[in-house]
DNA sequence: ACCAATGTTTCGTAGCGTGAAACGGAAAGA
DNA sequence: TCTTTCCGTTTCACGCTACGAAACATTGGT
């Protein structure tokens, strides 16, 4: 059961801390140490630390805690020059002019999905997609893109691990996931969020493996049930020409 | 000589091990432990450590360490809605589009200039400029800018920094500074690359406090020293209505 | 086969991180 | 003005925990 790897308290601790931060608002002392569980004196060294390294700053006229322009620095070594985000950009712009939606591209990371790359629609009621957005596994059309042409053997580590929600039975989810196999892609309707709707296909690298989910999402009145199943060649032929492009 | 903050050790060693990453390539951990001058069983209970919460990942194939997905969700909570630089990033494209070349957005932090805005030159020869990019405050237009019109408090404190070079005299450095604030706009050619050259100048907040060097960079043969001072004009007029544009 | 280089595990020690408590200061309320 | 309250900061003794040497494991190169 308990075969935790060998790491460092502190270090556990602080990254913590700083995982606070994705909530998006700044944060006092006391707010951090309530949030992660720890004594306030404990905290006080952490951010002392971690602002040390620029990791952290303080605003100035709130004395409340928020990210430092270190974690820019860090997220500008994420995307590099080979990045696939990067190189499919381009398509995902035409398919955002070509259907008028936020397209969006997830990654599985553990046991989320995370969007690596969005291209936001024009439209005045539209989706907004922030990358780097860290989402459940479970619910949503790419999520089910992630999972239906996962490995089997991550699909069952997936479905059986304690996260999941019990909700969900594993078996009837895994029939769903064959179907969505069997159409070549996935939609949700006000799955996840009221109001809205989307639908996805999946990206395979070279290697036959797969390598993200295309998203297109909006309103559900105008992403309604029988519009998804228009635009669903469309999507997954963007996806087979985005596969083409990455490595 | 005295009290260091106090921090803990090993969440600085942590830090340190993460900023190993901005170089950009993988690192393995005999490099890595090299890199920042720790024991190999150290770093790597510190890369568990920072694996474990999602900060590195290892790449599958050459089993190397390279960051992981968490520091984008964590530069997504930096990039919010009121962020200055996507206001300003309009304004910044129709530069682009006037001059031709690229345009980037720096602030102080600490004793480095951070890029956190760009809009890339379309030209064929220009120059590249990722956000994110931490750079000496010793060299470079927008560094001048950024010293010159900072409070003389701080940049005294900057000047007789340790780290200041001391090929750069502060008494000298001042009297040139005191000209750029003279001109309202600073240049550098060829200062910290060969090749290179760039005009910048000064955004100033609501406050009147400065918030921004706004620069302008290409390749020497185009930004000529006369060509510079040709659209010095234009700069220092985006610069103004940027400034308008903020808080 | 050897050697060299890298990643992983074990283990005893002492140095370090920990949390209770006390301190200081500012803001809110009576 | 004097409380009261809430934060942030500092101190300190205890005992856990992170440390590094060394051994072990694994790979790839010659």
């Amino acid at each position: 059961m308990e075969e935790e790897k060998q790491t460092i308290r502190a270090v556990e601790r602080a990254l913590d801390v700083l995982l606070c931060f994705t909530a998006g608002n700044d944060l006092g002392l006391t707010e951090i140490s309530q949030r992660v569980g720890l004594h306030k004196s404990t905290v006080f060294r952490l951010l002392a630390t971690l602002e040390h390294r620029g990791f952290v700053i303080r605003d100035e006229a709130t004395e409340k805690y928020r990210l430092g322009l270190r974690v820019l620095e860090l997220s500008a070594s994420l995307r590099r020059e080979d990045d696939p985000a990067l190189l499919l950009i381009g398509e995902m712009e035409r398919l955002r002019d070509q259907l008028g939606e936020t397209i969006s591209l997830y990654v599985r990371d553990r046991k989320d999905r995370v969007r690596i790359q969005a291209v936001q629609s024009q439209q005045a009621i539209r989706r907004v997609a922030p990358v780097g957005a860290r989402l459940p596994l479970s619910v949503g059309a790419s999520s089910k893109i992630l999972l239906a042409f996962a490995e089997p053997e991550v699909q069952d580590l997936l479905l059986s691990d304690p996260s999941w929600p019990a909700s969900l039975s594993p078996e009837a989810y895994k029939e769903q996931l064959r179907e969505i196999v069997q159409a070549g892609y996935a939609t949700s309707f006000e799955e996840r969020e009221p109001g809205a709707a989307a639908i996805s296909a999946p990206i395979f690298g070279r290697n036959g493996k797969l390598f993200a989910a295309l998203s297109v999402s909006g309103p559900s009145n105008r992403l309604t049930p029988d519009a998804m199943l228009e635009c669903a060649p469309a999507i997954v032929g963007a996806a087979k020409r985005m596969g083409a492009l990455i490595g």
